[in-house]
RNA sequence: GGAGGAGUGGCAGAGCGGUUGAAUGCACUGGUCUUGAAAACCAGCAUACCUUUACGGGUAUCGGGGGUUCGAAUCCCUCCUCCUCCGCCA
């Protein structure tokens, strides 16, 4: 959420860089600095009538006190009256304000102004090309949901017998695998300086509004109605609500936590061939790397961790490009989002694996996440995060690409973790 | 799940209807003293919003929400959290 001042000082730069992604509605900026400007004018009249009743009742008192009863009655026709002032003024500061929420609510994020123009994922800026070689596959080669078959990796239909369709059961060496990719991410995430958190599932309505999953988003998440409560999509929800409504020193500047979740997504997708497999799951691992950051430094972070994430590519020897995201499909709470996408070879697909992105102010406004500078003056931190890595598409381009006559190859770094070589 | 008790500033801890935004101690910051440090002493030290060029002023906040009252940290209702005991349980 942007701040109502920010937009009041920035309109047209806002209004400008919001047709980056397809937002032209000045109409809504222009309400937002008039009902702000009305929610102040309602506060300085209601807070003068607050400051005489309060003096008022202190009168009362002493006149009680001094015995002076009739100029006391008096006083308290006074203040009755205006506490019935008071009470409709409140009534109306409070439909401002939640129209002023409403209006905010619908505002996204402010594109940083590397962020191209574009409407939909073809717009997409490549901003690293894979330069490589492409795996070269055998004569017979499959794609992962046959290997997965052929060689007892995961189950789908298990999973419908569970659950309902987008709930894969690992098994056996898929299993394993799945376990070392956890491992390893987690491990490069501690050596590049992060610290690992096991975070709760599931998570409350403050929660979900810090990282702005609610309001809007709800469909997007389970929800456990009978206690209230939120099935996380993404580790960035409970970890980056850590710091809500904290306020740090300029000292405390890295904060670099990891960790790893299940992620749970309802959206119903659509079906075909693009969905098949572990494409598109309704729960699915992935190790989340999420910072905190002095505003100055946000940029260079942001760097920081794409260079993460294209190691752990590097590592895994799978080919990957980089994509900077356009306007219109960068997400409605990022400022610059890059993406990761393997090349899964015998689907001959590119599969998103990563997203990293800095939301600048956009989610600190929420979280009440301030830092205090040398001047003792409080100012909103930046927050970033990123996969680092999304798990199933990991596993089904390893597959794809690692498939031999034999069996599939197990990547070197993996190999202390899983303690086999192939899987055959 | 049952029965009791408690939630006050960064921490500890007073206050239990009227200049109490809140005593006191610790912590923290600045100063005096000191060759330096410690100690001692003096001063400052919550958050949010509104207002002011500035100095400053106003309002709200004593777990959250609602109520009683001219006036609530203090009384009432409700929710949340924590502690103790009992039950259940990985």
């Amino acid at each position: 959420m942007l701040q109502a001042n920010f937009i009041k000082e920035n309109r047209e730069k806002v209004l400008e860089r919001l047709t980056v992604r397809n937002f032209k509605d000045a109409h809504l900026i222009d309400e937002i600095i008039i009902l702000d400007q009305k929610r102040k004018d309602i506060q300085a009249d209601s807070d003068n009538i607050q400051a005489s009743i309060n003096s008022s009742s202190k009168e009362i008192g002493n006149l009680f006190k001094q015995g002076k009863k009739e100029e006391a009655e008096e006083k308290r026709t006074n203040v009755a009256n205006w506490k019935i002032e008071l009470k409709e003024l409140q009534e109306e500061a409070d439909l401002v304000k939640s129209k002023l929420e409403d209006a905010l609510l619908a505002v996204p994020n402010v594109p940083h102004p590397s962020v191209p123009a574009g409407n939909t994922d073809e717009d997409n800026e490549v901003f690293k090309a894979w330069e490589g070689d492409f795996p070269k596959l055998p004569e017979r080669h499959f794609p992962h949901w046959e290997l997965a078959e052929k060689y007892g990796i995961f189950d789908l239909k298990l999973g419908v017998k569970l659950t309902g369709a987008g709930f894969p059961v690992y098994r056996g060496k898929g299993a394993k695998l799945q376990r070392a990719l956890i491992a390893f991410f987690l491990d490069e995430a501690e050596k590049a300086g992060y610290e690992e958190f096991i975070p709760p599932l599931l998570v409350n309505e403050e929660s979900a509004r810090g990282t702005g999953q609610l309001p809007d988003k709800e469909g997007q998440m389970y929800h456990a109605t009978v206690d209230d409560l939120y099935l996380i999509p993404t580790a960035e929800v409970p970890i980056t609500n850590l710091y809500r409504d904290a306020i740090l020193n300029e000292k405390d500047f890295p904060i670099k936590m990891t960790g790893y979740t299940p992620c749970f997504r309802r959206e119903a997708g659509s079906y075909g061939a693009h969905v098949r497999g572990l494409n598109r799951l309704h729960q699915f691992d992935k190790v989340e790397i999420v910072r905190i950051e002095h505003p100055e430094q946000s940029y260079a972070a942001l760097d920081d961790m794409l260079e993460h994430v294209a190691g752990l590519l590097d590592k895994l020897g799978l080919p990957y490009r980089i994509l900077r995201l356009c306007g219109g499909d960068l997400g409605f709470t990022s400022a610059l989002t890059f993406d990761f996408e393997v090349f899964s070879a015998a689907q001959e697909r590119w599969l998103e694996v990563s997203s990293v992105s800095n939301f600048e102010t956009f989610q600190s406004n929420r979280l009440k996440l301030r830092y205090r500078d040398a001047n003792n003056k409080k100012h909103l931190v930046h927050t970033l995060n990123g996969s680092a890595l999304a798990l199933p598409r990991i596993l089904a381009a390893l597959l794809e690409n690692n498939q031999t006559e034999n069996g599939i190859l197990v990547p070197e770094v993996l190999r202390p973790y899983t303690r086999f070589d192939i899987i055959d």
